[in-house]
DNA sequence: ATATTACATGACTGAATAGTCATAATAAAC
DNA sequence: GTTTATTATGACTATTCAGTCATGTAATAT
């Protein structure tokens, strides 16, 4: 997935979008991963504020002119890096739909969990770029309209809940919208607790998702 | 709890920490307090690096020059703001314990909601302001060492599950410390909907929560 | 070989802004 | 009423950093 991650069509439409130039698109895509990979790794850890182009530019090993002749300006490359992503995030979870022959909803969001968190290598730059994004979105700096990072995700997981429902697998009584959210917000909340304290192993966290998001607390 | 939010005592030993100064402490007890609100109330709608100081100085009617005179820096005025809130949200936390009534867990976190999040104003900047600082803790450009903002909060409500597994309410086969986390996330995770996606009615919203925390989504 | 086009570079500029300081106003002391 | 200590003020400074531009280099065309 990571040697073209940056896929031709998706960075010809963001130069349709002028997010980025066209001078960046005919860049090596070694070059083109290289920054991109440097962007997210860079913007994870010190937030869009807290990174100089500067700093950026030397991570890159490319000078400051050159990264003003790829993108029109600093907000730009953070667009260019949350729609990258974005087009990354959307293409797993299509991969995984194709791939997964669970049929029950804990099953099937098992295997999401399992694919998208577990399997992908831990602790990855994408992680921790996801988790910074979503975390700042509402009080950020720059606003990159019309985005919604997990808009692939959470259809997905409305699906996996709209299909328990039908079955009967799972409670009718929550509007679909409103279940999707509460698993989401348990996945993330777990991935999100492996970074900032302490760690446990997958293994058990899975063990906690499936059961608490299915029976609850109760005794 | 709005009149004497900055408590004597905190403003003193704040103080003492070189947070603020001893000029800063002498102030009328309003122009503290206006300092302290117009404070949560920018750096949520902001950010850190999205307020500057001038911008402070305007909206709380102080000059920059007697700014500095208050706060050895901008990061000491967010370092005040954050420690102060952390003082009302732990003696908020006391009194709802010291005047709840209920015995069941469940009963129990629901009036913990409804003191903390449904009978104070909805809203407000406060609230605002928690979420801001959860959301962006750790990925902010000022790093405010040994805080953490829900300490008081997640005591609570480990204290609600510990005792809720000893009556034999709640399951016993996670650790405390993962069930309290769990029950946090969905607290915040609802008060945090009410911000971004569409609105939904608080009644609703306790429903959601007691109900998908205890029996989970299982039909 | 030469001209032309495309890309690379880092010193430079301008704007934003955290923090200072000389001076003014106010309060306290005597 | 005068002196002294304390607080208020905003113009000023120093720094950081996004974005520019003149110049250099490599590639392509003729």
């Amino acid at each position: 997935m990571k040697q073209n991650l940056l896929d031709e069509n998706t960075v010809a439409e963001l130069v349709e979008r002028k997010v980025i130039t066209d001078t960046f698109r005919k860049l090596s895509a070694d070059k083109k991963s290289r920054i991109y990979h440097t962007a997210i790794s860079l913007f994870a850890e010190y937030g869009y504020d807290g990174l100089a182009v500067d700093q950026l530019c030397e991570k890159a090993s490319i000078s400051k002119g050159s990264f003003f002749q790829y993108f029109p300006s600093k907000s730009h490359l953070f667009e260019f890096a949350i729609l990258i992503f974005d087009d990354y995030l959307q293409k797993s979870v299509l991969e995984i739909r194709k791939n997964e022959t669970a049929v029950l909803a804990r099953d099937r969001i098992l295997y999401l969990y399992q694919a998208l968190v577990v399997n992908s290598k831990l602790f990855s730059d994408e992680e921790r770029f996801f988790l910074y994004i979503t975390a700042s979105m509402s009080h950020s700096t720059v606003v990159i309209e019309g985005i919604d990072i997990s808009r692939h995700f959470m259809e997905y997981v409305n699906d996996i809940v709209e299909r328990g429902v039908h079955t009967g697998e799972i409670r009718a009584d929550f509007d679909v919208e409103v279940t999707g959210y509460l698993v989401s917000l348990i996945i993330e909340g777990l991935l999100r607790r492996q970074y900032t304290k302490d760690r446990m192993h997958w293994r058990q966290t899975e063990e906690y998702l499936i059961s608490f998001l299915f029976d609850g607390i109760t005794a």
